[in-house]
DNA sequence: ACAATATTTAACCAATAAGTTAATTAACTA
DNA sequence: TAGTTAATTAACTTATTGGTTAAATATTGT
């Protein structure tokens, strides 16, 4: 991976943040509402650094976004960074109909002999 | 990002692999097809073993398969791991529906006392 | 004021990532 | 066979990642 500073690109930091099975862990959770870090952190064997840690990639990625209430904060999913991912990805769907439509016209092939058997 | 060893979970690898500009690149390079490293060098500023790392990381994340010709090795997309990605992040595709759908509502109560106007 | 709770910061460590140069391997070509 | 081209391997360097423990900060409740 690029690292993650300030001279990464937008997209490289993105699929960075996500590379981490506790972020998407993290993000996972947040997709019913806002959540504290110590719910964040209950379900991860693991100190409560790390968690501050694993937060701040995701604020740095835009991926969340933080607000705070006493001495509770809190941690909202930001979609658009995920938007970008869709997008990206979208360009390669072209590859894989095509794959499909060859394997289907394939498959249409070896079928060929048995029509009148169906 | 984790690891890209063996323990690594197949997605965490995936979004590591591709959380590089220039291996992103390279994907953008193969959907035309097979291509030598050489052509895949090219709009690199990058030394050969550089790139001859790159390629081994999409090939350990089997979004790349290889094969030889004499002295050319020749790069092909595999585009599971890609399809991978567009269904973890379709999960998250409701979250920016929904924050759609509360974004009409609020611009139709703003626009209702205009309602007349239009 | 004091203890408890929630979270972050600081300092450190080991492993990995991403690049380099130099050397090597392999195949073609004159 | 010698030279050229394509690509990889080896060895090394630097920066980053992902974790730790210990200490600090901030807020609430008694």
């Amino acid at each position: 991976m690029v690292t993650q500073s300030v001279y990464a690109d937008p997209l490289s930091v993105t699929f960075s943040a996500l590379s981490h099975p506790v972020r998407r862990d993290m993000l996972r959770q947040l997709r019913t509402g806002k959540v504290t870090v110590k719910e964040l952190a209950e379900p991860h064997e693991m100190s409560a650094p790390a968690i501050t840690k694993h937060l701040k990639v995701l604020e740095n990625a835009k991926l969340i976004t933080r607000s705070q209430d006493a001495q509770w904060r809190f941690s909202e999913i930001h979609v658009s960074p995920l938007i970008e991912v869709a997008n990206w990805v979208d360009e390669y769907k072209i590859l894989w109909n095509e794959r499909l439509d060859r394997l289907e016209v394939y498959v249409e092939k070896l079928t060929k002999g048995d029509k009148n058997t169906q």
